[in-house]
Formats: C-alpha cells, structure tokens, sequence
DNA sequence: TTTCTAGTGTAACAAATGTTACTGTAGAAG
DNA sequence: CTTCTACAGTAACATTTGTTACACTAGAAA
C-alpha cells in the first residue's frame, strides 16, 4: 500500500506517521453501490480515501433521502471523525458512488496521532473545514437554487467525481438523490434536453455543456 | 473576567490554560442586532461566548440571506476556526440575537495551544462537532420541512436562545432570516394563529406551544 | 417468438410558495 | 391635532413543485 498511500498522503504526512499508516491500516476496497457505513452505526475505523469516490447522505424519519456531498480521494469523512470523537452514532449514510479504496485506520490511532503529529493535526482540521465548506455549499444548493438548477449541478458533480460525462442512473435514482420525485426529474430532463444542456437515451444523459 | 470565564469554561479547560486565556483575551461587548463578523471578513480574533447569542447566516450572490444556527454561551464559532486555520476569508455573517459578551483570542493562539493543550484540542474539535451537528439540522429544515414547520421551529429556537417566548421582531425581519417573502410570512403566522399555537400583536408574537 | 418489467413521456390536476397590489392601522414625527 | 411611515391583512394571480394516472418502449426473461 505504501506507493498508494504517499501518492495520495505523501506531501502532507511525514514520514514516521506514513510508517505507522503503512503498519496499522488496512486496505479496503468498496464496490460501487454498497454502503460503507449507515445511519445509526457506531464508527470502529476511519477512513482515507485512495481512490473512488463516496456519496454521503442524508435522511430524514421518514427516510426520505438527500445526497450532500461527495468525498474524493484524500478526503476522508469528517462526520465519521466527530462520531468517534463524541462515540456518538453516524448520523449519515456512506455509499460507493464509484468503486473505492480506502485505507481504514483504528478511531484509537486518531487521537494518539492527534497529540503526535503536527501534519495529522493538521489534515484533521483541515478535513473539517472542508466538510463544513462542503455543507455550506449544500445548504447554498438546496436554500437558494430551484430544482433545475440542482439538477444541473448534480450533474455536473456527479460527471466530476467519477470522470465521466455519461451519467448511469435512471431517473427514479436521480429524483431520489434530490429528494423529489420521478415525474419532476423526468419533466426537467426533458427541459435540460431541449435547452441543449443534455442528450438523454435509456439509463444514461450525456452533459453537452459541462 | 476571571469568573465569567471560569463559570462558562472552568470545567473544559485546566488552569494553566484558563489563565493564559485570562492574560490575552479580550473581553468585548457587542449590543444585539450589531455586527460581529461580515462575509469576506478576515479573522483576527476566536470568540468564545460567555453570554447572549449569537445568530449565524448565510447569504447568496444576490444578498439572499438564511439564519443557519444560533451560538450560545459555551459556544465558539467553528467558521471562525476554520478560516483562521486556512486563512480564508468568513464565508457567513454574525450577528449579535442578544446583547453579547465574548472573550476574544488572538487567532495565533489557536494553534499554538492546540499543541499545548489537550482540553483545548478537546474544545476545537468538539466545536467542530458540534456546529456539523448544528449545519445536519439546519440542512434538515431547509429539505424536509415545509414553510409553516419551519417557521413555527425558527420561532422557538429563537424564543430559546434569547429566554423569552415573546418574539419582538417583524414579519418582514423573520421572512428574510427564512430566506421567504413577508407575505408568505404573514400568512403562515395568522394560519398559526388560527391553529392557536401563537398570539400576535403588532412587532410581537407570543409562542403559546412551546 | 411472446411476455414481462423497469424505465420513460406526458397530461391533468393539487398543493405550496412567490408576487403584486391594495387596504387599514398604530405609533412616531411634525 | 394632523401627517407620515412602517407594519400587517388579504385578495388575486403566477410559478414551482408534487401527485396520480396512464401510455409507450427497450430489453430481459421465458
């Protein structure tokens, strides 16, 4: 994992704390689709993002569902750092948007690196200023924007995080990650298609003006 | 200053700490609706709360604005962390909801004690925590309440933090903290009204269902 | 091939929210 | 006192979003 790892952490971690990565993480990989961690799941590990892509999401009591964000390789989950803080329960839900590996490292470690590293120190601040960054440009999205809109920049971040200008999600999928619903999304892809922003077939948009 | 800071914090921090706090903070006043931090601000000074509140908002590139959470007594602001840490600039506008007292640290003391002290870590990253937490439940009210929930909520946070369940502001000041139009406002309260859950009088609104 | 199912298109309608316009009124200012 | 202004009430209408219902189609399954 070590070529991995410095790739990604190399030019942040030094290299005593990369050793001890090295030594105490463990590789995982995560296809795409499959929950990494649920709501209400205590956190035992967490997580650096080598490669792949992660959407994390929200939901309410009547588990009507809000996508918020997406975390990238270097990212790791801030929710999941503030859980095993508090050792509180997730309170959002962590799936593959794309195929993912991540090196998983024991909740202990964070602290003990926390007063040991002044690189980890920093990586861990600077994780929750992002996060937070990225919560605002979610509350921005769904406070400020009308649903085309939203759709369009969910499309938009969807192609980047997995580097692809075809989008394959149908619909249903779509509206549910938006929290609205199918004939919404059906009705303002059509409007998106006639505007020339998209191309639609069966299970797949292309964005023309990325 | 010494047992204002001492009654809100003793418990979080150890005495060293305390008194260093004591040497170099600056105890400041701020009157309620008065400014603490503008948007595009940088920051010089953490404010560590020890009375009143505080009132966080967001605002979009056409001065759209959204009340995201209240800082209390206890409290400091993780925005303010977080752009001092990446010396960017506030991202959000803070406003004092009530008269204010805060005790304010110079910005190089951040890090510096984060070394040092381990309860001052502890207080960083738990202030983290919690305004994540604070961000969920407001991400939470914009995406799954209707206009009336929210009001009726907004209505009690703000009868919360200010210990009163009269509310002195008007229709046109809470439809702006709601990001609506004060029509809609007026509307909602007097369905509320009607539903008996509030009392209005003009500049006034007395929570019956708290 | 035929059958079945998930995905999509669309109309018609309902509900929530936003907008404009106009009214009346309390309280400040003169 | 009268005048002025900010605040609130409300109607009428527009727009956005949500819901229900049904038709059509591609592709899988039989």
């Amino acid at each position: 994992m070590i070529e991995e790892l410095r790739q990604n952490y190399g030019y942040l971690f030094e290299d005593e704390l990369l050793k001890e990565i090295e030594a105490i993480g463990v590789i995982k990989e995560l296809r795409a689709n499959t929950k990494l961690i649920e709501i209400g799941d205590y956190i035992k590990y967490i997580p650096l993002l080598i490669n792949g892509a992660i959407k994390i999401i929200r939901e309410d009591d009547d588990g009507d569902e809000l996508v918020l964000y997406y975390l990238e390789r270097g990212d790791t989950c801030a929710m999941t750092l503030a859980c095993c803080m508090g050792q509180t329960k997730s309170e959002i839900r962590a799936i593959g948007e794309t195929d993912v590996k991540l090196i998983m490292i024991p909740v202990q470690k964070m602290s003990e690196w926390l007063g040991k590293y002044k690189s980890w120190q920093n990586f861990i601040l600077q994780s929750y200023h992002n996060r937070m960054l990225e919560m605002l440009e979610a509350i921005d999205t769904i406070a400020f924007l009308r649903m085309d809109d939203r759709l369009l920049k969910y499309l938009r971040d969807k192609a980047m995080v997995t580097h692809d200008d075809q989008i394959h999600a149908t619909h249903k999928e779509i509206s549910e990650d938006l929290h609205t619903s199918r004939v919404v999304i059906s009705r303002l892809l059509k409007k998106l298609e006639n505007e020339g922003k998209i191309k639609m077939n069966r299970n797949n948009i292309k964005i023309i003006d990325l």
